[in-house]
DNA sequence: GTCTATACTGAGATAGAC
DNA sequence: GTCTATCTCAGTATAGAC
């Protein structure tokens, strides 16, 4: 049983993601997860801090893209601008990954504890957008709300994306825009 | 030991703050907050889900207060009119609310499981003011964006006025107002 | 890797309001 | 008698300490 390949921490998601939809998040023990995977579950919890969080760690590459994205924008953009040029510039990278968001979410989406930790990571994500915003020269009040406006767009845009792949996910991020901005 | 008609329900809540902020969130039992109010563990879990949620019971008000008030609006306001029309309507409930949620906003400040809860609040909040908003007509994308950014306008200035009490909060909600709408 | 505190659950008993 | 709140007792699983 591969041990040094340090696969491991792939190897209990993909375990974590099929529990979770066999017999549901709760009726699903993290020793159970780790046995799948082959390890202990001590080595469990020595990779994800808690339960939970065995799902979310895709989140660190977004961020980055994201933030990226942000930073190398022209000067010129305004914050919703710049926020949805970074935004669009990650449609390949979620289109690439839906074959594994999508079970992942349907999990997420069934269970309140999960939700839970889903709301955490996308408020770390918009302090983040803010933050680069911010690094940009934009004021701190507007960039907070500039970020969380922005996030909510394209967090309902993407959700309502993996549910449905129909329409694209590039035309719900334009849907979402432009009843954003004629709300203002 | 007075069992029945009594305020248990409150003796949990105040003894849970009390002891929150002695000793911090995790190093408090549920059975110590049961005690201090004169009951057994098992009884706080009948009357709290978990234990977080013993911080999070007033919440039930505001979302009535916030949704009568969108209900009864005019009918010619456009959704952020009729958002901070509705924000303001609150205002004096908050106000004379302060003493007893500083200190609980403190300790739910210090508690990463505690501001996680707090998300899933402000999630619930938001979106029973996007199901008002469609009540009066406003479809569906558009009066959930409308509530996510309202209300992340509204509880960014209600905690930054929980931290400071100057400026007032109706101050703070004019500023947080005029940056939103300003950012287009 | 082992041990332990504690959050949480379930079932049945008891006590008082009606 | 019913109904509801609480208690008692006996567990399981998470997560942290060692």
């Amino acid at each position: 049983m591969e041990r040094s390949g340090s696969d491991v921490r792939e190897r209990l998601q993909q375990a974590a993601v099929e529990l979770f939809r066999e017999r549901g998040y709760d009726r699903t023990t993290a020793t159970e997860i780790a046995g799948r995977a082959g390890v202990t579950e001590r080595t469990f919890f020595r990779h994800f801090s808690d339960k939970r969080e065995v799902l979310f760690d895709g989140q660190a590459v977004l961020v980055e893209a994201l933030t990226a994205s942000i930073a190398e924008a022209p000067a010129e953009l305004g914050p919703f601008d710049t926020l949805f040029r970074a935004f669009r510039s990650v449609t390949r990278l979620l289109e690439d990954n839906r074959p594994f968001s999508k079970p992942r979410q349907e999990v997420i989406s069934a269970t309140p504890a999960l939700r839970e930790r889903e709301l955490s990571k996308l408020k770390a994500l918009s302090d983040a957008l803010a933050s680069a915003l911010r690094d940009r020269g934009v004021s701190e009040l507007p960039a907070a709300l500039a970020a969380h406006a922005g996030m909510a767009a394209f967090a309902h845009a993407t959700l309502a994306w993996l549910d449905h792949d129909e329409p694209g996910l590039s035309e719900r991020i334009d849907m979402a825009e432009k009843s954003l901005r004629s709300l203002l």
